[in-house]
DNA sequence: CGATGTACGGAAAGCGGTTTCACCGATGTG
DNA sequence: CACATCGGTGAAACCGCTTTCCGTACATCG
């Protein structure tokens, strides 16, 4: 390539020019939608590769008004979380040939709608990924959104596919083990009071713990450090057992136990939630409720697929997420 | 919005028309580029808002040969440390009004060239981010991918601008930290072998392990699972410290000591690579080469933009990684 | 053998914006 | 008072591709 030759100088029309056909025909050699004849098909083909013409993905997006790209929209790029469902979803629409353009909203409520308006403008599609915004205000976003689908959020009335965790469930089963343990009072450290999730956990929780043990929560946060700041927290609190948010939290928690030379799960326990893939190979290893992240994302591409075929899209789904019992947890020792 | 009504059926000539303008007046609007009557700017703002006008990003995109998207390329969306670079880069393109397309080659260096180009042909500009490609592939590729910034590896001849991390001064610190806690047997969890910067990992550690202590390679991988696998090989060699090709294989490995019961750092050292969050909060904390992920991406981000405004990007950037010692790594025990 | 299909390829009209260009009336100047 | 200047505006070209529409050529059929 000549120094100053642009990258996209070359263009339909030179190819057609150099084949000796209409730029029609070089469209239709190139997509294979209509049959032309082999001969000109060869010199098509062959003009086109001469030259290095590649079409422009921005005019066929625009002359096609579909541009293969979706967005998705998540709280905090920084969470392993996020990062697995953006994985699973990227995995799969790569497969379809999209592409994913991705937006961090780091966390910040009232960006949100902003910014998933500003990206879905940009593709085919939206996932908006456990987004912090009330029901009120993604009910009104909605019609601009469209189509869209929703992970790790339910929202009444709202008609997007939905693909999310029964987060209740795996508290329970967590509440479950730990009241098995003999554990008698158990903190929660919380995640941001945005989320929904770290929401609907609290509730469970309260309605769960009531009659098996004491539940103080802790505001905390949704990263390790926020775990390491608020572990010696909980056990100041007379805690045995430690629920995090999230396994980050639990495992900045385990972490800071470690340094303050607090043996887990001998003096207390630790949970986390998600089961992201440090929680298998931390020490010890974490206990805590496996949510199939990747599957998360893959489940919300064949919906957003779907719709953007035109078609139906399967049903909702709710995944039911499994206790994984390690060994940060043991019978409470008092 | 009314069912049936397509998310951008209200065009700019929608507005004009309301707004009794012409278009190219709703555009100077809309653009603030050019100077318009107030009353008319008015009307116009009214008109766009009444009907909920958004202009399309893919028509400005074609007009103005410019998408405000650039492409990230990197081999495995799994890795924490190229979600760093991913959120590095995001984050400060994102303050441009830039947004990220990801594209994940799944470590599959022969898929690497198609997918750079195809992403790169959907956006502005392009960063790739430790490509496995062989350098005279991606010298060939280079004038398509164009403009384009290396992350991470540095290709002899190549024009692109290049943020790097100097592996060769990382690894040659923690060879010397290890010497210096007298250990004579090291063993090296080796990486993808399609990954130049293992391949550089392996020829500093040859080279500046000669004379102080054995050298032991064992063939791993990039990612917890194959350390954890590999761990009892490598302490079967009579390795007394062992180097992780990064943190993951690090982690995974001491994830596997735990439950083996091997004391880390009693009875084996171990080391890792990068410094990626779970690094400080693992028990033992890990020792480890701190390399500025996120600051790889803004750089990149800064040396793209720069290019796209037609300037002279900044200089190329070589990080030199700081040695973290933590907890992972003890005298030799022998 | 004329009528009817069928297959193919080019002209041209979009897709939804931006931007150049020419025009206009209203100023500013000598 | 004539003339250059200038801000504001609309018409139209254009960005690069797709797709409809239509004309042509040729094969098939009654």
């Amino acid at each position: 390539m000549e120094p100053g030759e642009r990258a996209h100088s070359v263009t339909i029309r030179d190819v057609a020019r150099a084949a000796q056909v209409s730029p029609a025909t070089v469209s239709r050699v190139m997509n294979r939608r209509s049959t032309v004849d082999v001969e000109l098909a060869r010199r098509v083909q062959q003009a086109a590769a001469s030259l290095g013409y590649h079409p422009s993905a921005i005019a066929q997006g625009l002359a096609r008004g579909r541009t293969e790209l979706v967005s998705i929209l998540v709280p905090d790029l920084g969470n392993p979380m996020f990062q697995s469902v953006l994985r699973g979803i990227s995995r799969a629409a790569g497969v379809e040939g999209y592409r994913v353009l991705v937006t961090d909203s780091h966390e910040m409520p009232l960006e949100e709608p902003f910014l998933a308006q500003e990206t879905r403008l940009r593709t085919d599609g939206l996932v908006l990924c456990s987004p912090r915004s009330h029901d009120q205000e993604l009910l009104e976003l909605a019609g601009k959104l469209e189509p869209f689908v929703l992970v790790n959020r339910h929202v009444e009335g709202l008609l997007a596919p939905t693909v999310a965790v029964d987060y209740a469930a795996g508290i329970r089963a967590l509440v479950a083990h730990l009241a098995g343990l003999g554990h008698r009072h158990v903190a929660y450290l919380s995640g941001p009071m945005a989320s929904v999730s770290n929401q609907q956990r609290l509730d469970t929780l309260h309605a769960s713990a009531e009659g098996r043990f004491e539940l103080t929560v802790l505001e905390c946060g949704s990263m390790h450090e926020d775990g390491y700041e608020a572990a010696d927290r909980a056990l100041g609190t007379g805690a045995t057992a430690i629920i995090g948010y999230n396994d980050l939290v639990a495992l900045g928690a385990l972490g800071k136990f470690h340094a303050i030379g607090v043996s887990v799960p001998d003096q207390v326990s630790v949970v986390g939630f998600d089961d992201i893939a440090f929680a298998r190979y931390a020490s010890p290893m974490l206990t805590t409720v496996a949510v199939p992240q990747e599957a998360l994302g893959e489940e919300a591409w064949q919906r957003l697929s779907a719709v953007l075929r035109g078609e139906e899209p399967p049903a909702d789904v709710c995944f039911t997420p499994r206790l994984e019992v390690r060994q940060s947890t043991a019978r409470n020792p008092r």
